[in-house]
DNA sequence: CTGAAAGCGCTTACAG
DNA sequence: CTGAAAGCGCTTACAG
């Protein structure tokens, strides 16, 4: 690996001090005048010293740190980004925030002393505090699905849910439908926010007005779907079909139909979004907007990966394509004569 | 952390070498006899040398090794495993198997160069030479759900699986089942034959002969329960309840029964094992042996970090309850009068 | 605040 | 094969 690594009496004769001086600066002693430890900081930085103690860059550790791993979305990015590590000979260090803010003085200093190689952050939670910490840590950082808008100092992988959103509209609207209610979770997160215009986009392209009743926002969990769900079917002229956030949450928008002797998919037609193994197991099987979220993660890491070794900066920006998985919980609205003129517009079947 | 660790000099010393000399064995240099170097070693493993460059104990790094995480199971057990491991501020690497030994001279080599303060192991494919290899780590392990029979050099932490086969069976006798059969996953593994072993015990219990026909083994995963189900229903005389190793292999089984016009639980019922969330996706909701899974990974996980950080000795071998949790799939036999006179034994909703 | 001096733990030639 | 000697990168205690 070429030179044997800058000494801290390099960064000393560089800076024009002794090599006591820099020393101190590296353990945050006192007695340097701020200054001297400035000038110093720079040069290590510039030079990018290592810490002889610390396994810096080299340590075959990436992070992946994500919000919790209680959901399948959750698990399934997980099992992409622990495959390709393995692929590529890292280990993967699995974090979860717990709702916690990422990228912490605490937290990014306690990543630089343990040696990471890179992060790939699947967190809805990233301060802008945090990306100013995560820059200082000089290792790559890749997200997945991020949120907030506002330019990334990072990479970002995501899925297109903009023309997710748009897909699902249009397979109900060509089943018939034209009331067509919209439920999401958390309307911060672009991901959801570019969902919802996808669907506005359809429904304006199809002259549906498309009524704000009909859409609502909250938890993506099942409980959230229950409870949106309920709102839109307790509605005065409740829609005729439920586009939902995630899978889990359509599972919710199930619990709420079932509730009502509403029945899916002859009342109530239903689409989930993720693609997650939930929908395979529910009845009846869920139709659904797929996200290649191992993929997306997948692509995370590889990212990360490459860019640790050395690899040159990446797409700034990657949205791997969805796909509208029809299953059972979609069909044309009640008092169709025929079953809706128009074929399904693609069928897939799980892999 | 007392003193500042042994030197290569007190090991030189105690050794009766010189510093180069014990310098050369730690790097694996040529120009030391066979004698010297082995008792170099040995002063070096006694008195727990740590190389300054390799961060040795301390690393705050857990490994959490397990067969795959594509099944609820696996990513449960994972769950538990890293918020314990985050409750304890140690940090948890996930690392996957695929089927491949464990315990590889290369693998105790690599988690030796990284730096690991313990492993958490799920696996099923763990070599006799392995662990010689492990021991040779000076790092705690806990075994999870261990396999084969032999005394373990380590700790382990399991569920009472004995009693999950023999209560899921009276369950079953209890509602007026006689004809039961039993499929589990690869019965090399302890806990598969655990459960078998409890299955007999109950049938004898109540003076069935457990018909042999009615015993099958193979894949645990949804096709093993599809194909073993299958054998069963195919049978001259087929069981009125099916008792399976895996919730995902019940799932199997309610395949094989759907194909057949088979109805659950009114011609069969079936009882899987786990509990994870599948039970209550699917419909009718699956009656199961619940595995604590969580707690077990955190149990282990707990072991493993305070052992590492001085830690007693714990338990060598650990085991917690599991109990039948009563859903929609277990239901009197077909043509019994009243709907079992009995209880259903135990109900518990789930978490 | 700053650095000359001593020291620590280890490695690297190299002489025997 | 073995180790006295020199050296390296860093830290520590202390004088200015």
């Amino acid at each position: 690996m070429g030179s044997r690594g800058v000494t801290i009496a390099e960064i000393a004769e560089a800076a024009g001090v002794s090599v006591p001086t820099v020393s101190k600066v590296l353990n945050g002693r006192k007695g340097v005048s701020a200054a001297t430890r400035r000038a110093v900081e720079r040069l290590l930085d510039e030079r990018g010293y290592e810490r002889r103690g610390r396994p810096g860059p080299g340590s075959g550790l990436i992070d992946f740190v994500i919000s919790s791993l209680d959901t399948q979305w959750a698990t399934a990015l997980l099992r992409g980004a622990q495959a390709e590590a393995a692929r590529l000979g890292a280990d993967l260090v699995v974090t979860t925030t717990q709702g916690r803010p990422v990228g912490t003085p605490d937290w990014v200093e306690h990543l630089a002393e343990r040696g990471s190689d890179g992060v790939v952050l699947v967190v809805s939670e990233l301060l802008d505090a945090g990306r100013a910490e995560l820059e200082r840590l000089h290792v790559p950082v890749v997200l997945v699905d991020p949120v907030g808008s506002g330019s990334q100092p990072f990479a970002t992988v995501a899925a297109t849910d903009w023309a997710g959103g748009r897909d699902a509209t249009e397979h109900l609207i060509r089943l018939g439908h034209r009331r067509i209610g919209f439920i999401t979770g958390p309307i911060e997160q672009v991901c959801h926010r570019d969902r919802l215009d996808g669907y506005q986009a359809a429904m304006r392209r199809f002259d549906l007005s498309a009524d704000p009743d009909l859409v609502r926002h909250g938890n993506s969990l099942v409980d959230g779907g229950r409870r949106l769900g309920a709102e839109l079917l307790d509605l005065a002229q409740p829609p005729t079909a439920i586009i939902s956030g995630s899978d889990e949450q359509a599972y919710g928008v199930y619990q709420a139909a079932r509730e009502r002797g509403v029945r899916i998919p002859e009342d109530l037609s239903v689409v989930g979004f993720d693609d997650v193994e939930l929908c395979q197991w529910i009845s009846p099987q869920l139709t659904t907007v797929r996200q290649p979220l191992a993929a997306m993660a997948r692509e995370a890491t590889r990212m990360v990966i490459e860019l640790s070794r050395g690899g040159v900066r990446p797409t700034p920006r990657l949205e791997l394509a969805t796909s509208v998985v029809t299953r059972a919980s979609t069909a044309p609205p009640p008092g169709t004569r025929r079953p809706g003129g128009t074929a399904r517009h693609e069928t897939r079947s799980p892999a």
